[in-house]
DNA sequence: CGGTCCCTTGATAAACATCAAATGCAGTGG
DNA sequence: CCACTGCATTTGATGTTTATCAAGGGACCG
């Protein structure tokens, strides 16, 4: 997956639009680029830009009066930031936004965004599709928070990485932290590094970085078996056809 | 609140239409009446219709393989169902829809509907936003789940129905089962009736179904003294704009 | 009056967080 | 190249929260 493979005029957002309405996208559009822990915005800031992640993954993350802080979502190639405040009158960003790894971003004016919305019905039709996508993926990792103990979580989430970025199970790289993971999915470090022993039962090894997944099947039942999606998971879907 | 202010022409999704617009909705919708417990579709069945509340509340659940029950959400005026389902190809409900209440719905076909939010784009903005703003509301969801102990996510549910549906604090009743709320919370109801015990020392009374909050000032920095977002709650601006 | 359902209350257990300390690893400067 | 520092991760010991199990109370309904 190469580079220009993730210019603005490949991202599905602008799927069927016309070449005009694309170039018109990628003059407005400036490119920036991210290095690892660069802040993009604070949660209170005002809101005056809309994203489209080109490269990378950014942490979404909020902190509580407490002290505690919480990852909402890890932004990757084809996500968006900023449609929660799209439709804000009073719209500040309701979370922080730092570069979990180098990335890169295209940022439009909010208000040019909400216009373009407007003027297209084709983009806002891509832009439905792309929010009723994420409600269905925050059901079920509700879901999993409700149901799933924190080493099916994990495993759910190896699972994930391989599905999005198209990871050989028997061999890959996590992409972020260990600690970032555990954030997003609402555990400690501690208990996610427990988890991954747990996992090592079932042919899940991870030294550093490296995981391996020696069974697929053997983690897609310790995990499936006690989701309710099992049936039509996307997530599986995806690491099935790809074997 | 009368039953008039909840026809489809008052519905924020229909907002900013023509009358000939609304009235073809008007004439292609289905009014639906389901009695308290009426199932309305099972998760996995084919999706043919796209709902709207117009009176009454809709639990959508699921059920894992080993049998636990997860409330994903209560859809009460003005929401939708179906709107998951409306972009995908392989359509099957993602969820369970039951009626907590007597409850009326708009019935439209799916694919009709799909065929108008591509015809009607300040539809297609209306739905972005309602979609949007499901969106921020799920973040906060998450983000309690994460930090907040079960009394504070019971009081910041409180105020949450008390905002939605204009209830005096200082004397309503609950419109749901406790063990319908505990659900939707993540919560067993043994946790939710301990709950419930603690916030009483904080001045949150319930005998019943009748709440009676002595205090909101109290209840309010117990629960959002652990939120971030304190500063810019819709649910709390809601009920200091109401006093 | 007896039954069912929902909720509450108490006792116990499991999962996870927290606290504390050790280990490992990367980058820095000698 | 090697010690040194800082940060991330792991591991162990302990505490808290919540789930689970079990039993009892109260309202509604036949």
């Amino acid at each position: 997956m190469d580079a220009a493979s993730h210019a603005p005029d490949k991202l599905s957002l602008f799927d069927g639009l016309s070449p005009a309405e694309q170039e018109q996208f990628r003059r407005t559009g400036k490119k920036r680029q991210y290095k690892k822990g660069d802040t993009i915005y604070l949660h209170g800031d005002k809101a005056k830009y809309f994203f489209i992640v080109t490269h990378g993954a950014i942490r979404l993350h909020r902190e509580t009066p407490e002290g505690k802080e919480v990852t909402l979502h890890i932004a990757i190639v084809g996500d968006t930031m900023g449609d929660h405040e799209l439709f804000e009158s009073k719209s500040n960003y309701q979370a922080s936004a730092t570069a979990s790894e180098p990335s890169q971003l295209y940022e439009f004016p909010l208000g040019w965004m909400r216009d373009q919305l407007r003027e297209h019905p084709t983009l806002a039709l891509n832009m439905l599709a792309y929010l009723s996508r994420n409600g269905r993926t925050s059901d079920r990792d509700k879901e999993h928070l409700f149901t799933l103990k924190t080493p099916q979580r994990v495993g759910c989430f190896l699972m994930q990485l391989c599905a999005l970025h198209q990871f050989n199970p028997a061999r890959f790289t996590l992409p972020y932290s260990k600690s970032t993971i555990a954030s997003k999915l609402g555990m400690e470090p501690e208990s996610f590094s427990r988890a991954l022993s747990k996992l090592k039962e079932i042919g899940v090894s991870i030294t550093g970085n490296n995981v391996s997944i020696s069974d697929m099947h053997r983690l897609d039942s310790f995990v499936c078996g006690s989701c309710s999606l099992s049936q039509d998971c996307e997530t599986c879907e995806k690491l099935h056809s790809h074997t």
